[in-house]
DNA sequence: GCCAACGTTGGC
DNA sequence: GCCAACGTTGGC
């Protein structure tokens, strides 16, 4: 399948929290994207993330935050349950089953970049510079990437591209 | 630990 | 609907 629908994203976590290596630890390396609770990064779940999408995974509130590895989307948006359940720390009182607010998709462990790329890293290459998440102020923990950073930042990594033949 | 940026809440 | 107050994110 050389989907030219595929789109990629860069999504964050922070390392105590969640961690690349974490994901990489899960059953089949895959885990659901639960407690987003940004209703900007909740339509990018609901809408526009799909199965097969490319993920960089980001490592955030960290004394080095750096893109650290290459994930995949394996389901797309469905309902946060999470935010159904009292003793969740994402609880949300105001989510229902017939209307749910939150979204989360599905997370697959694909490659763990060799070396992080920092901030500084990114800040540096004359494609990856342009990247969102390098933009002040930006706290969204979903966003979108181009394909030619996708491209740029494998290379970069001294990685093949693990979709290539997805 | 500081603080800028941003999102949310709630009084009016 | 405005906007001040507050809470959170996240780089530094």
């Amino acid at each position: 399948m050389k989907n030219s629908k595929r789109r990629y994203w860069l999504m964050k976590s922070e390392p105590h929290c969640f961690s690349i290596d974490d994901l990489k630890k899960r059953p089949k390396g895959t885990e659901p994207w639960d407690g987003v609770r940004n209703y900007q990064a909740r339509n990018l779940l609901r809408d526009e993330v799909r199965c097969g999408d490319g993920v960089l995974f980001y490592h955030s509130n960290i004394k080095d935050p750096a893109v650290v590895g290459l994930a995949r989307v394996v389901r797309s948006g469905y309902p946060d349950h999470t935010a159904l359940d009292p003793r969740s720390e994402h609880f949300d009182p105001r989510a229902t089953e017939a209307a749910p607010i939150w979204f989360m998709v599905d997370v697959q462990f694909l490659a763990k970049l060799p070396v992080p790329l920092t901030r500084g890293d990114l800040a540096r290459h004359p494609t990856l510079s342009a990247m969102e998440v390098l933009r002040k102020g930006n706290r969204l923990s979903v966003q979108p990437v181009t394909l030619e950073q996708w491209r740029a930042l494998i290379e970069v990594a001294g990685l093949g591209d693990p979709l290539e033949d997805l």
